[in-house]
RNA sequence: UGGGAGAUCGUUCAACGGCAGGACAACGGACUCUGACUCCGUGAAUCAAGGUUCAAAUCCUUGUCUCCCAGCCA
């Protein structure tokens, strides 16, 4: 962390703000981030946000957000809002440089009027079918339109009509007049004004004409005096036309649009479309599903801004299409997490333990380090009894070699405590299940090695039974089964994966029901968990986890298997 | 079959004519009252073929593969 402050990001993107720099091109850098209101974002779009502030701030510039909305379409207040959150929680301030496209459209509308009148933009009255058909192939050059040697007055008239609502949707559009036959077919005269009666989500009925990405993006950026926008890749064939509005209308300084490649992350999707597919086929809870690779999924699941920023920051920023192993994202919020989470111990999934030699009726408090390497984060006492809860996983009556817990015969040290030793095991007569276990403890080993010297290996965790109190416990999985479910033939829903949520009811140690919603703990020996910010109660904790512990011994225990 | 872009360890990013390096993942080991953390170590790559050069991942030529573009979406 302390490295990254030291020596400064890098990559092509700075590099040409460094040339650009050392050219004398500008006196400051001022980037963009320009969502589109029509949905949450995820960590592509982090990647983005990372990028964008990231270098404003490392260069001493601004970085503005601007929210995209030239098509009501699907656009809302709500993704507003949602954005706006999102952002500040992943630690970046557009200070009071909120701006939005649909503040923009008077002037936008005066861009298209001035390209009119210097006969670089007409009305066309062809409908959505034949702009099509005469727009031609990849490999065929387009025809002109009928309607593209308008006079300057008729268009310009007919564009105020337009404007003024004469017409009906989509029976006209505003065009620039660029090149039919060019092998770019973006500037086969590209649409860039039509006629949409839904309704902004902002402005109401003030419009009946919206202008087009293409338009209205890079004049957009040039009224903000952007001098790097900052996009990806599948904008790279619309960078021509880019250049072609600005240097048509724009005096002065231009901004320069920089593409570079989106993220991509296995066993998920990143494609909007696929997103508010899942949210609406009621496939995951909402655009918050702890499960969802949206900032407000990763919020609520538990993950921190600065695993986040820090992932960002390792995938690094360049043009080859790639597809990040999100084992790299997991790696990160474990890292942060490590740090920073206290200590806790939760048996998931109990078998009930009676220590036949502990007094009834007495308690001891154990004092836990919160956390093994940093004893500025203190101590907190834990209840110890005659009657326990530990792992179900813990016991095993044939375990195999190099199985380290408890079993026939065997010691066991629990954690924080005393070292208990295997007497015999209760079944349920119906089940054939164990139903509980019968140990002894050695008074001599709480919080010391035993005094005779015997080596105890095992370390397990454990409640109070008396006082443990249960918890809802989700348990988070990738949510698809594939690595690359986009990439996927057929359905990517029918790639989901079935496991991705389980949900137990847990026996935590009494001090985690008071725990603050959205804290965040370690459960030793198993993992990250998050107090879920929506649904968890005092009287009814409710915990996500964030991400599992590594755990070596799974990969010992599958071996048999894999031969 | 047009135009644009990209090909480096399993993955990802670097190397900007001069020893192909880091991170994640994998594997082996040490340590351990978390089979965690930490530490040490191992294996692993220049799309292909030619050319230029004392020297090529990098420059040139040819080829191959992948991605993007034919919305009145962004």
């Amino acid at each position: 962390m302390t490295e990254q402050d030291v020596s400064p990001q890098s990559d092509f993107i700075r590099e040409i703000i460094d040339d650009d720099l050392k050219a004398g091109k500008h006196d400051a850098v001022a980037t963009r981030f320009p969502p589109e209101p029509n949905g949450y974002l995820h960590i592509g779009h982090a990647k983005s946000v990372c990028l964008n502030f990231g270098i404003a701030a490392q260069y001493k510039g601004t970085c503005n957000l601007r929210m995209d909305d030239t098509d009501p379409a699907g656009e809302s207040l709500e993704f507003v809002e949602s954005i706006q959150n999102d952002i500040r929680w992943l630690g970046f301030d557009w200070k009071d440089r909120l701006f939005f496209a649909s503040d923009y459209f008077e002037a936008l509308y005066q861009f298209a009027m001035t390209l009119i009148r210097r006969g670089k933009a007409y009305v066309c009255d062809l409908n959505a079918d034949e702009i099509r058909a005469y727009r031609g192939t990849l490999t065929e050059p387009g025809r002109n339109s009928p309607y593209r040697d308008r006079s300057v007055e008729e268009n310009l008239d007919l564009f105020a009509k337009m404007r003024a609502g004469e017409f009906e949707d989509g029976s006209r559009v505003l065009r620039a007049k660029i090149d039919m036959a060019s092998p770019n077919v973006t500037m086969r005269d590209p649409v860039i004004y039509r006629i949409k009666r839904s309704g902004h989500y902002r402005i109401g009925d003030k419009w009946v004409i919206y202008p087009m990405y293409d338009f209205a993006h890079c004049l957009s950026d040039s009224v903000e005096k952007i001098t790097h926008s900052i996009c990806t890749l599948e904008f790279e064939n619309n960078r021509p036309l880019y250049d072609w509005f600005v240097n048509e209308l724009i005096e002065g300084p231009k901004p320069r649009q920089i593409e570079f490649a989106r993220l991509n992350l296995t066993y998920t999707v990143l494609s909007k479309r696929r997103l508010i597919e899942l949210v609406e086929n009621r496939m995951v809870s909402g655009w918050d599903d702890p499960r969802m690779p949206t900032v407000a999924g990763m919020r609520r699941r538990g993950y921190t801004p600065e695993a986040i920023r820090e992932f960002c920051a390792r995938i690094g920023v360049a043009k080859n299409d790639n597809l990040v192993d999100i084992a790299l994202l997991e790696h990160c919020v474990r890292e942060d997490l490590n740090e920073r989470a206290p200590r806790a111990m939760a048996v998931l999934k109990p078998l009930k333990v009676i220590i036949d030699n502990y007094p009834e009726g007495q308690v001891e408090e154990m004092e836990c380090a919160n956390h093994p390497q940093k004893p500025e984060m203190g101590t907190r006492k834990v209840p110890f009894s005659r009657v326990l809860y530990i792992e179900r996983d813990d016991f095993m009556e044939a375990p195999p070699k190099k199985y380290k817990r408890l079993g026939p015969g065997r010691e066991v040290r629990l954690r924080n405590s005393y070292v208990i030793k295997f007497v015999s095991l209760i079944r349920d007569e119906a089940t054939g299940e164990i139903s509980e276990l019968h140990c002894t403890y050695d008074p001599e080993t709480r919080n010391a090695p035993p005094p005779d010297g015997r080596k105890v290996d095992g370390v397990i965790h454990w409640v109070s039974a008396e006082h443990a109190v249960p918890a809802t416990v989700r348990l988070y999985d990738r949510l698809f089964r594939v690595p690359d479910p986009a990439g996927a033939e057929g359905k990517f829903t029918d790639l989901l994966n079935p496991g991705s949520l389980e949900v137990v009811t847990a026996w935590v140690e009494p001090g985690l029901a008071a725990a603050a919603p959205e804290s965040r703990f370690q459960f030793e020996r198993i993992g990250y968990f998050c107090v879920d910010m929506k649904d968890s109660l005092p009287e009814r904790p409710v915990f996500n986890r964030i991400v599992s512990l590594r755990d070596s011994w799974a990969k010992i225990a599958a071996e048999p298997a894999r031969k």
